[in-house]
This record gives C-alpha cells, sequence and structure tokens, in this order.
DNA sequence: ACCTGAACACCGTTCAAGT
DNA sequence: ACCTGAACACCGTTCAAGT
C-alpha cells in the first residue's frame, strides 16, 4: 500500500488524490479536512501548508477533472462536426458517471472554473473548422451548455440502487387523479422499455436531447451559409 | 412590522418564510437553525418543535417555490404548444431570477422532489393535447429538463456585477495564445452585441436553446404523425 | 520546510426540563 | 402545546510553537 511512502511530506496533488478517493467511495461530504488529515496520516492542520481552503481544495478537483477531460477531448475527431462533439459530451458523461459528485461541484460554482474554458476552446475550433461563425459558435457553448460537462437530463437521480417503499393503492389513485397524463404516460413508456434498461434509460435521453441540439444547431448553419450567398434570398 | 405578532406559537409556514426572506437577502449559506431562530425571535431548538429537520425545510423551500410556480403555470395556455411551454419556461425562469438561490438547492436534490412532479404533468397535459404520443412526451420531459425549473444555460453567472480584476497584457496574449478561437469569438461577439445587454445576454440565450429543442420536438412530432399514416412511408 | 496543539467561532441535533 | 438550557459531536481556520 502507499503506507510505505505515506510519510513523505504531503503534497498539493497527493490530498487531491486523496480527496478524490474519498469523494468517490463516501461522497463529497465526506470531504473534510479532519477526514484527509487521517487519510493522509497527518492533523487536519497539516493541510493548510499546502493548501489555501477547503473551497480552493475543491476548485482543485474540479481542475484535475475538467484537465482530464481535456486531454481525452482533444484526440476525439471526425470528420462530421456533431460525431465529434456527440462523442466528447459522452466522454464527458462517461468521466461524471464514474465522479457522481462532480457534476454538483461544478454547478455550484458561480464563477466559471478556469479548467472550464479549454473545454470551451475545443468546441469552438471544432465548430469553426466546420464553418460556423463566431455568433453561432457562441450560442452553441451556451445551448450545450452542460452536456459538454456530462450532465444536465440527469438533474434528479432515478433514486438509484434504493429500494423505494412500494406505493400503495391508495397512493396509485391519487396518482392517477391528480395527474393523469403522467399516469398514463409512465404505463405506456414502462411498457413499451423492455429493451432499455429502465424506463428513463438516460443514456438515451442524453442521446436524445444532445441530438435535437446538435441537429438544431446544423440547420442554423446551414441557413446561415445558404442566406449569406449572393442570389438565395 | 411583524414584530406586533412575532410572539405568537411559530408555524411552519412562518419559518418557510422567515428562510426565504434570509436566502433572498443574504443567500443559502445564511440558512443556519440558529440564524432563523433569531429572525424569529426564539432559540434555534424551537424549530425543531416544528420542522423534523433542516434538510426537511430545504425540501420545503423548494415545494414553497415550485408550488408558486404551477399556480402561475396553469394559467399560461396558448393555441401553439410551443408558446405554451415557451411562456411557462420563462416564467420559471423569471421566479428563479428573484430567488438565485433556488435552483442550485434544487439540482442538490438527488431524489425528485414531490413538488416538481405538478410541473410535468401540466406539461405532459399540453402535449398530449398537440397531438404528443407518450414516448414522445416522455423524450420531451428529459430534453426540456431544466428548462421547465427555470435553469442550465446559466451554468456559471457571469461574474454578476463583481468588478473583475482587468486582465493584463500578459495575460491577454496568453489567453489569445493558448486558446485563439475563444479569443477570436469573444471579440467578434462582443463587438456585434452592442443591441444586447452584454456579450452573454442569457435571456436570449435561453431562448435560442429553448428555440432549439421546441422546434426540434415539434419536427419528431411531426415525423411521427406523418409516419402513421398509411401509404406514406 | 513541514507539521502539531490549542483554541476560536461556528454548525445541526437531542433531550430533559421548564411554562 | 410550545419553548429553552445544556450538552454532544461535529465543522473550517488561525497561529504560535515545535522539529
Amino acid at each position: 500500500m502507499s503506507t510505505v511512502r505515506s510519510r513523505e511530506p504531503l503534497t498539493r496533488e497527493r490530498i487531491v488524490n486523496a480527496a478524490i478517493t474519498v469523494a468517490d467511495a463516501e461522497g463529497i461530504a465526506a470531504v473534510t479536512m479532519r477526514r484527509l488529515g487521517t487519510t493522509l496520516d497527518r492533523e487536519a492542520m497539516a493541510l493548510y501548508y499546502h493548501i489555501p481552503s477547503k473551497d480552493a481544495l475543491l476548485v482543485a478537483l474540479i481542475d484535475d477533472l475538467l484537465g482530464r477531460l481535456v486531454r481525452e477531448s482533444v484526440g476525439i475527431d471526425h470528420d462530421d462536426w456533431r460525431d465529434t462533439v456527440r462523442a466528447r459530451c459522452l466522454a464527458a458523461r462517461a468521466l461524471m458517471l464514474r465522479h457522481p459528485w462532480a457534476p454538483g461541484l461544478i454547478a455550484a460554482q458561480q464563477e466559471t472554473p478556469v479548467a472550464a474554458w479549454p473545454v470551451y476552446e475545443l468546441l469552438v475550433a471544432t465548430l469553426t473548422a466546420a464553418g460556423f461563425d463566431d455568433d453561432l459558435s457562441h450560442r452553441a457553448i451556451h445551448s450545450l451548455g452542460s452536456m459538454l460537462f456530462g450532465f444536465t437530463s440527469e438533474l434528479f437521480q432515478p433514486a438509484a440502487t434504493a429500494p423505494e417503499p412500494e406505493p400503495d393503492a391508495a397512493a396509485m389513485r391519487a396518482m392517477a387523479e391528480h395527474m393523469p397524463n403522467l399516469s398514463r404516460m409512465a404505463a405506456t413508456v414502462a411498457h413499451d422499455a423492455d429493451g432499455a434498461l429502465s424506463m428513463c434509460d438516460t443514456q438515451a435521453e442524453f442521446d436524445f436531447t444532445l441530438g435535437l441540439l446538435l441537429d438544431g444547431l446544423e440547420n442554423a448553419r446551414t441557413r446561415r451559409v445558404t442566406a449569406s450567398r449572393p442570389g438565395s434570398g
């Protein structure tokens, strides 16, 4: 184990890695200065020699993660820009699924984390090469928004593995009465979804939304190119 | 002031209102049990007689807000389903702008807050009346996702009113070098944006994304209706 | 250079006790 | 029924002091 070298001086990097390990295993709430201290075989106060504050540490976690995302994304490049963007968004999603605390942490920042800029840069480069003008690229950045970072559709997790208390008959009747459309839809879709992993197969939802946005943007691009050709208006 | 009746017994409602007032004025972090206690002229522990826990209180804030949203939304109904959904999303956005702590709080829940279901029900009712089948309604719920609740595009606030330290020449050169596309785009768009409130006029971005999604869904609907007519395949 | 002990000002929450 | 005092087990952080 890493105990062998654990009495080496702490580094920012070791602290970040420890924090990610703890967050992955027990959730972001378990990442406290005291907890990291014991994990690293140090008193909590020792961390402050290497890191200015807990908030700074959390930003460092984001930077680490998005850094990895960018290094993955630069290698993704297909003929159709939509394939490129789609693949990068899916890579982001896969990364976030391995670190479920990350989306919430990223969303909690109110300033853009510096590590997010290279993600945008990569996107604009791809769009520009595909014939987007700057205005449409700008809109695209906003539209694709959180899909670039691998979240959005999954605002609310479907209770994960938690054993939901099964709804009694009275609750179901109340639901059917007050929310007839939702009830019917749930029944229909659940019935149709034999092939999917669950009624809400978030991977499929992610793909669908991404498709709407990508196709919409492609249409906007085509329209502009056509409009700017003389004699086509 | 409300001091006159403030020695009346506390109620859940009064606590929720106090919490919203504090959150609006000083941010959600200022909402602590002790703070609410002093605001309500009680000890913090008194709150536990009316509310099981702080987490439950935060859920109550969400329920209060989304309840208001639903009551507003039921009154919104236009001929074109897109106008209806757009107007409801904009109402949600306007509400969230008045309570900036709400999106983060909602996003932090990992189970769907009960108050969210009526929002979905209303949407599915509208879509069904417009000719959506249940599967497409289900997809629409996911696609429109957070737009229904008034956020998404605004993952990162544009630093609000905070006086950004103006970037020195070296920083700008570094930016131009490492992120050429982003730099150029920023320059172009800023130049074009004389009419808008700022380079990132989030209202406009919100509208644009919403338009992409609505038009994409309308296309999907039309395609299905056409496909299900005999002799059209 | 790197870390610790003691201390400060906070948290949410429980529970017996008061009126 | 409604509230308080005292207490518990936590937080992040500072700073003088140790090696």
